[in-house]
DNA sequence: AATAAAATTTAGATATATCTAAATTTGTTA
DNA sequence: TAACAAATTTAGATATATCTAAATTTTATT
């Protein structure tokens, strides 16, 4: 039986498995979860014990597949959890993380899977995130910044990787959301600042912006 | 901030209060939660010290207007997933209750509001118990135990009083459920079971299974 | 390769929740 | 009303999770 605190390691450490090669270090997940490098140390002990991870002193942890799954299966819940949030509770998508982190944590396979019966099977979450199936598979597809499309190349948005509610917020005030069409009519390179089409509308955005949205060309 | 653990205590309380005169018992808590007298002591202090309840050494607990409050915001979000699960999700009414109480501790005011909505305002969950409205208020009918009502009378099923899924199980069987029309034919004396009509089917029940339905005369 | 810096672990402290067992209070009955 | 039984509380033990600070190991730098 997991308790919650092992839940939230499992997830951060599939998730900062995912954006670098090699083994998890102990103070990424620190970092990650907000605790003392100390406490990773024991928790990095624990899920050994239960062999959700591999541990090496000094050498950081990588997931076992037992520990893949269940990272998975709450990235799954948690994902569910957000579209059902955003498709029938009038939920934005920049206010869906936070309750989403509670609903994971709720042990029940028939609700999961009856929520993601409901909502029709979805293959990805509000902000494009793909949701994995009840075989734990996600749908990927292939995606890439804004800031590499090649200019005059036409896309559409299908994601975002700041998830902050800020940037979220940023982006419904321009207008930009999961299947805006999008194209770079110009780069400026004396300050990497692109015009783009976005919609019907054209506007100004930087390379910062560019940098963390995704899109399919 | 309320911990998990709080939130129990202060919905047992507010139940055995509503069963019951006078100040909550220890003994009756540690029944209801499973855990000793002394720790149902210790809790008592912390949520006297939080306002949440009027405690006297030796002369059990009370809940204050707060802790009244508390417990119904609770039970408002139990009752409103227990009422999703089975509208919405394909479970049957003896299946929500463990969900529910995992349910019950997600902390988001918009949440359980737009679930409200979602679900077009329910009265009653699917045990048919009152669902407090976002004012805390419920809405309560007269209803009696089928076992009170007169012969021949008419009646209809609008609640149980035993929530176990044994008992909900026995009466999906004998197809008996909230809104079945109920009427007793013939009360046996000698053992005091009772012949019953039940929608369109007549038959006969004990009155300890009696003594578990409420009924809207 | 030696040394400094950074990362990681260990040891021990603190806080919380729960328990057992003993002590105290309340209530019940002869 | 005295004495016993039941309920309740207290005190101290256990288990868990997290922290701080010191010790150790690894990595980076000169």
């Amino acid at each position: 039986m997991q308790t919650l605190s092992t839940e939230d390691y499992l997830k951060a450490i599939y998730h900062v498995s995912q954006s670098s090669s090699g083994a998890v270090a102990t103070t990424s997940i620190a970092k990650q979860i907000g605790a003392k490098p100390s406490s990773v140390t024991d928790m990095f002990k624990k899920l050994s014990d239960q062999n959700l991870v591999k541990y090496q002193k000094y050498q950081g942890v990588s997931l076992t597949n037992e520990g893949v799954k269940t990272a998975l299966r709450i990235i799954r819940k948690h994902r569910l959890w957000e579209s059902f949030l955003v498709s029938h509770l009038n939920f934005n998508w920049d206010e869906v993380h936070q309750v989403a982190e509670q609903l994971e944590h709720i042990q029940s396979e028939k609700l999961t899977n009856e929520l993601e019966r409901f909502l029709d099977y979805p293959t990805h979450d509000p902000h494009g995130d793909p949701i994995p199936n009840r075989a734990l598979f996600m749908k990927t597809y292939n995606k890439i910044l804004l800031n590499e499309l090649p200019v005059n190349k036409e896309g559409v948005c299908v994601g975002v990787k700041d998830n902050s509610s800020n940037f979220l917020r940023y982006l419904d005030r321009r207008q930009i959301g999961i299947g805006t069409p999008l194209q770079v009519l110009h780069r400026e390179d004396f300050d990497d600042s692109l015009h783009i089409q976005a919609g019907k509308s054209t506007l100004m955005i930087t390379i910062k912006t560019a940098e963390n949205i995704y899109v399919k060309p």
